[in-house]
DNA sequence: TACAAAAACTTACGACGTAAGCACATCAGA
DNA sequence: TCTGATGTGCTTACGTCGTAAGTTTTTGTA
């Protein structure tokens, strides 16, 4: 009986279905294949290694991204393609740390690059500095995410989790960090999802160095 | 011949040592025992497993950290100590990326969290307001010093793979990217290790909320 | 000296990434 | 139709990993 053949797409396709499903290191070369019927070692002819395999997940993810556009209203811009890059982060958990540690970027990932950069130097930062906005700004979005993501979505498993959070901590010992606790478990999803909080901070003082 | 005893202490530092020098994915219970001149399972009569193993030495990082104190001059105590994050962490380049994932902090961790927050709460801000500001100038710690990390440290080493990056990105696909290497190239180390760029950005941003 | 507890060692299991080589299918040109 | 090349998938195998289980050795105390 015939089967779909394999193809990069393919492997790539499932592998970040799985990654999606159940985190990075759930991902190994027999498990993927597994998951295509097929033998691991079928897989490196369609792919270099491991490596590369998650590189090109990677950069699908990269691609999801909305770019921002040269634009009068720049910090517009870099506030839409904040949130676009955050959302997608959501949806793939595993892929901010790699994000974050990737050596040399794919395509979609230039491509994002690109278009940040783009958009700083058209309306008159240097590029030194344009580097060094687009790099403080990503931070914050894998750092922010990164945080969002390590908490539960669901209002009532938060709470209950910070609660017992804030219990765990002696108060003796670590009084800020007990308060702070116990003020969490009192705040609304909005509050402390506040994505533009620390994203506004940033945009504003950028703008000053105009 | 006698031998000096295992101990946490000595596994601990034995395996810090090496993972300054190889990075954390040279570490291997084998490896570290057989540096000890032990045998690999000995360690677990003195560490849980491999994990309490790295959050041993992660909070020994963290127990390097200069703490803040409740000051009049927040601003100053809050960069002092982002200053020393970073220096310490540059120290330890493993650490960054165990810092930032980190479940359960350790109880230098959580003084280090505590001390900031502290700081951060007895100038008036809310509780909540202090966890996101810590959150927002952590992310910019461990951020910029992972980029940091990333590229050479000797200026010559810096120079010379900057304008082999410019070389090997396409100037028409991806234009902003390439003029932002070539400019790169040419700065001072000044310049592009600027750490309080991001970090004034953030700070000044919180003092207005005040 | 005797004995219990702690520490170290041995062996083994089931993962992992991937190198090397083999088997089979597809297709080109004769 | 036959032949050989090319590519795709499979088999086997190696060295690594974390660690469970069981055994021996060392150590501290009575």
């Amino acid at each position: 009986m015939p089967r779909t053949p394999l193809s990069r797409e393919r492997i790539l396709s499932k592998a970040m279905e799985m990654a999606d499903a159940e985190g990075l290191s759930a991902l190994s070369m027999r498990k993927v294949a597994a998951q295509l019927d097929v033998e691991a070692m079928s897989l490196y002819n369609h792919v270099k290694n491991k490596g590369d395999m998650i590189d090109g997940i990677t950069d699908l993810v990269a691609g999801e991204i909305t770019l921002p556009t040269p634009d009068f209203d720049w910090k517009g811009e870099m506030r839409a393609r904040s949130q676009s890059a955050h959302r997608v982060l959501m949806r793939h958990p595993w892929a901010v740390s790699v994000f974050v540690e990737s050596g040399l970027p794919g395509p979609n990932m230039m491509t994002y690059l690109d278009a940040s950069l783009g958009c700083l130097m058209a309306v008159g930062f240097t590029p030194v500095q344009a580097d060094l906005a687009r790099n403080t700004i990503d931070n914050h979005i894998y750092g922010f995410t990164r945080q969002q993501l390590a908490r539960p979505r669901r209002a009532r498993d938060f709470k209950r989790v910070a609660k017992a959070e804030a219990k765990a901590i002696p108060k003796d010992s670590y009084p800020a960090l007990h308060r702070r606790s116990l003020a969490l478990a009192d705040t609304t999803a909005e509050e402390r999802e506040d994505f533009d909080f620390g994203l506004t901070l940033i945009l504003d003082g950028l703008e000053a160095l105009l």
